[in-house]
DNA sequence: GCAAAAGTGTTAGGTGTACACCCATGA
DNA sequence: TCATGGGTGTACACCTAACACTTTTGC
């Protein structure tokens, strides 16, 4: 709900698509922001957004605008709806119901800057706490943070945050970083590992960093993780 | 979605609420329909929904279908949102976006038949296999259930499905009909009742039912479970 | 007394936490 | 050789599941 029909407060309800993009840059969780450039908020930072067209599915439009505003593929982000967000006011046009999606993916690349759109950036959550953003946006924002937060304990939603293939430290960093916590290194380790349909191990290592080289693994079958992994210390 | 303006396909994209009100009827989870008196489906059971007006808020137009559609009260209801439905072509009527709010009740009463409804009753959940619901409403039924399933596992929801004041065992008699299992009714109780603000314990007794009287209850303050209470055993 | 339901005790086995320790690499 | 990160072992605390047992009622 950022940008596309720009009339003034319309007479009917539309339905929008806000996306929460997550990924990891540099160790720290970040979310996709677009510095709007019209009114209303004009110059304020937004979650993207878009009106879903007569017709158009929503998770279609939720993908259309991850292309068009954020200029991501299709290609691996893990997408889910999280709310909807409806309360008259929430937005000065007129009365729009939001759809709140987040998409998740592993160390996606800087945006290209859209239409309507003046400028399009990744932001560490950690500096958020300094911007205002457009709408509901803020509240939008937070209740996607804390989804992915819990899910990280008992689903393997954490591999979407990593590439094909990664090591048990890289997955641990997902944790530290999405929790703000740190993790015993070695419980975590045996952990991961021994989770049914968590983790499938390859015959390959990671180059050395400076230490023993690292087994790499792929995401295994699995989706949900029993016994979960709880964010109160491992 | 059920009821309201009734013209053919229109033009524009329209927002619902749709109701998933459970309660528990003589031990079973239950759910309530109404029975479709226009078409689409006429004749066919759905969940009682409704579209919702301009200007008005999502958990409002909840409550006006609840009162409206299933005479029931906004008193002691637990009403949460579930999730959004908005594919093409699962309401024939036009693009239908719709929003699905569970509401979860004490021992709810009979409905009264509202305005375009043949009929309104309340279904156990396992008499539901034989039924075809109408419009995607058996989808949206079932992830409001999950929903209310895992729910019970790591919040206090379970007391909503409760008068004020209860027994331990009627609140073990909640998790096992919701769950479809059998519960040790002694470590259910010790872990009911050590958990941090789940229960308040009060002075007074419940009239024995062939046995000992059991101490009554009411919900405490608290809403998440720590530790959770897990489905598999007890 | 007997049956039934409430509530407590007990115990064996499992899980999580903390931390010591060994392994494999680069410098 | 040392430093660094990967990975394993282990002890102890805690939690859970199973079930025996006591309490308090009605009949």
């Amino acid at each position: 709900m950022a940008a596309s029909p720009s009339e003034t407060t319309s007479p009917e309800i539309r339905v929008a698509v806000d996306l929460i993009v997550l990924t990891l840059r540099e160790g720290a969780l970040s979310v996709l922001l677009i510095q709007r450039d019209d009114e209303p908020h004009r110059g304020a930072w937004a979650l993207p957004g878009g009106f879903i067209a007569h017709g158009e599915d929503l998770e279609d439009a939720a993908y259309r605008v991850l292309s068009d505003e954020a200029s991501l593929g299709s290609g691996a982000v893990h997408l889910e709806q999280v709310r909807t967000f409806g309360t008259p006011g929430r937005d000065p046009r007129g009365h729009v119901v939001s759809v709140a999606f987040m998409a998740l993916g592993a160390d996606l690349p800087d945006p290209r800057r859209g239409e309507d759109v003046a400028d399009a950036r990744w932001w560490p959550l950690s500096d958020l706490c300094a911007v205002t953003l457009a709408f509901d946006h803020a509240t939008v924002l937070d209740s996607a943070v804390e989804r992915a937060r819990s899910k990280l304990e008992y689903t393997t939603l954490a591999v979407t945050f990593l590439p094909e293939e990664f090591t048990v430290s890289q997955l641990r960093g997902v944790y530290e970083s999405v929790w703000g916590t740190t993790l015993d290194a070695g419980n975590f380790h045996r952990k991961a590992t021994r989770t049914e349909g968590f983790l499938e191990e390859l015959d390959r290592y990671a180059a050395p960093t400076g230490g023993r080289p690292a087994r790499l693994y792929r995401a295994g079958a699995g989706t949900s993780l029993v016994p979960p992994l709880l964010r109160s210390g491992d």
